[in-house]
RNA sequence: GGAGGAGUUCCCGAGUGGCCAAAGGGGGCAGACUGUAAAUCUGUUAUCAGUGAUUUCGGUGGUUCGAAUCCACCCUCCUCCA
């Protein structure tokens, strides 16, 4: 009785190094499911320890989905994401198998859940640069105005040093000839994409959690994070790719140049991975439906595990 | 033992009589977020109270209408001479 209805996906979301990926796994085995990564670094190749991403033994078996579909040296974005991530949750699908999203990044999620479009075909990398440089030579206050003329209700809403963002409107507007704004409320008339039932991992306290992050990157720098990024920067990936722009790789590649120590590098890591996860917090907290699943010290699969199926469950998901 | 120098709000660090609860940076906390999102941006950061009050600038006294800023003594640290 349900064939035209939305289909229903499992999210399990939540800052950097709460456990998604072992819940994931444990949940997929169990409910004959397959993970569709939804981190916006993961899915480059050859960045495994500093993204940890899962390993073969870590997977189980259990087929993933949106990881290694990149070069490091190639932009990225979420617009691609989607597109791509869906059609994987799709061919889940159609194989009668529960796709389980599992990643942090927020926007990732939120935009494949949703089924967002994006305004415009391809970037205009063109059209990028030169508006880059007339903000950095008129600068935000010019910029932004000159966005309010164009489409006010935006240019209200972003501060003159948000660059990225007055660009992008700047950029959708003269691209498309439709201002941002009206490409969002077109966006969001559609009706989702899926109907997701999310939960998320955290800390009950959140020092638990930085204690989590730190030991974490402790490992990461044991298993050769240094040579990695070596690797990848001697493959030519350059350094200001996206790719690069991830924690733990801006740092080494800073430390493998000498600018800093490797301490210092460690150091910053802790710190950027700490505040990557209290973002990643401010975005989830402000969604409401959102099952948390707050670990005690440390993280009790077992205990994740049947609250989550029943979770589920009472959702219809399973 | 002698000669200099320094101790500032969570940290670094400016401030030499009122405009100082004290620049700036860091860190913390909070928020935003629709094609770079592990990115980017913003706000806030002594305490209590709704424009006011109270406690801060190593310690104790003092000068002054008024001190982080001046004086005395004390404590701690650094450099140099012995």
């Amino acid at each position: 009785m349900t064939e035209n209805q939305t289909p229903k996906i499992a999210v399990i979301t939540g800052p950097t190094a709460t456990g998604k990926t072992a819940l994931g796994v444990l949940l997929a085995k169990e409910l004959n499911g397959e993970v569709v990564s939804a981190d916006s670094m993961q899915l480059y190749r050859r960045m495994n320890i500093g993204t940890a991403k899962p390993t073969l033994a870590e997977m189980q078996g259990v087929p993933h989905h949106m990881l290694d579909v990149a070069e490091p040296n190639c932009p990225y974005s979420v617009a691609r994401y989607v597109s791509e991530a869906d059609a994987c949750v799709q061919s889940v699908l159609a194989r009668g198998h529960l796709p389980i999203i599992v990643g942090g990044t927020g926007l990732y999620i939120d935009s494949l859940v949703a089924g967002r479009d994006f305004a415009g075909e391809a970037t205009d990398e063109k059209l990028r640069l030169e508006l880059s440089e007339k903000y950095d030579t008129l600068g935000g206050e010019a910029m932004r105005d000159e966005l309010f003329k164009l489409d006010p209700e935006r240019a209200a809403k972003l501060h003159p040093s948000d660059k990225k963002r007055i660009l992008r409107a700047l950029e959708v507007f003269i691209s498309t000839g439709k201002t941002i704004t009206e490409h969002d409320a077109e966006t969001q008339k559609k009706p989702p994409r899926y109907d997701a039932a999310v939960i998320a991992l955290s800390f009950a306290e959140r020092n638990d959690l930085y204690d989590r992050i730190d030991r974490r990157v402790d490992l990461m720098l044991q298993a050769g994070l240094f040579d990695e990024v070596r690797e990848l920067l001697n493959s030519g990936v350059p350094e200001n790719s996206t790719a690069m722009q991830a924690i733990g790789y801006k740092e080494a590649a800073l430390a493998l140049c000498g600018e800093i120590t490797q301490e210092e590098a460690a150091e910053r890591i802790k710190r950027e991975s700490r505040r990557y996860a209290k973002r990643q917090l401010t975005w989830l907290r402000r969604k409401s439906e959102i099952a948390w699943i707050l670990w005690n010290k440390t993280p009790d699969f077992d205990f994740a595990r049947r609250y989550s199926t029943n979770f589920f469950s009472s959702l219809g998901v399973i």
